[in-house]
DNA sequence: GCCGTCAAGTCGCCTC
DNA sequence: GAGGCGACTTGACGGC
């Protein structure tokens, strides 16, 4: 079985938990169609833990940069650990459940997808913060619906008392009202 | 070549 | 002081 081997990028929690059931997304990442996704995934797991860590899909791939030693002036050139998309299933899948873990969770986490401690902490980190920032960014898309909402709703009711104060002269000046509404006559 | 994503680095703060 | 956190940045990488 050839799992397809889909950037990381593209492979987001939502996508996961905007399937009902799991065929979509085995069909999606070419799951066997016989299994769940957690079943699959504990399966290659247990199987990878068994075999030798040469293939592994749960080792994160080194970084082409990696072995390509030092740059030019000394330093070492920073490496980036891609995850496979069964440790980040298996990192957002724990991270949907909870945000923060305490150390021995960590430890257990991390012996589990055959990453480092700091690894997983570090994820975590990134995590939230994203969240966070995803978060403060739908809100400010909000409110920037909002105010156009209340601008606009001014601007008919600005429009409205105008016509209406033209229309009918009225006395004693109704646009003197306009300023208790907050608005301003045309 | 530019841009978005993401793991890792950095910094300042807090808690124990 | 160690360790963890959030906030932000850096650098590698892939997609277009």
């Amino acid at each position: 079985m050839s799992a397809q081997v889909k950037p990381l990028t593209s492979f987001l929690i939502e996508d996961i938990l905007a399937f009902k059931d799991h065929t979509e997304l085995k069909n999606k990442w070419c799951f066997p169609k016989t299994e769940t996704c957690s079943e699959w995934a504990e399966e290659r797991i247990s199987e990878e833990c068994n075999s030798d860590s040469t293939n592994s899909m749960d080792v994160p791939c080194a970084s082409s940069s990696e072995s390509s030693g030092p740059c030019p002036d000394g330093r070492q050139k920073r490496s980036r650990a891609a995850f496979t998309h069964l440790q980040v299933m298996e990192l957002e899948k724990k991270f949907h459940h909870q945000k923060y873990l305490s150390a021995p969770e960590r430890a257990h986490l991390a012996s589990a997808l055959r990453l480092t401690e700091t690894q997983v902490k570090i994820w975590f980190q990134n995590r939230r913060y994203k969240t966070k920032r995803k978060q403060q960014t739908e809100f400010s898309r909000e409110m920037f619906k909002v105010d156009e909402m209340v601008q606009r709703d001014n601007f008919v009711r600005a429009t409205l008392l105008t016509s209406f104060c033209k229309t009918y002269q009225c006395s004693p000046y109704p646009w003197d009202y306009g300023s208790m509404w907050g608005l301003t006559l045309l």
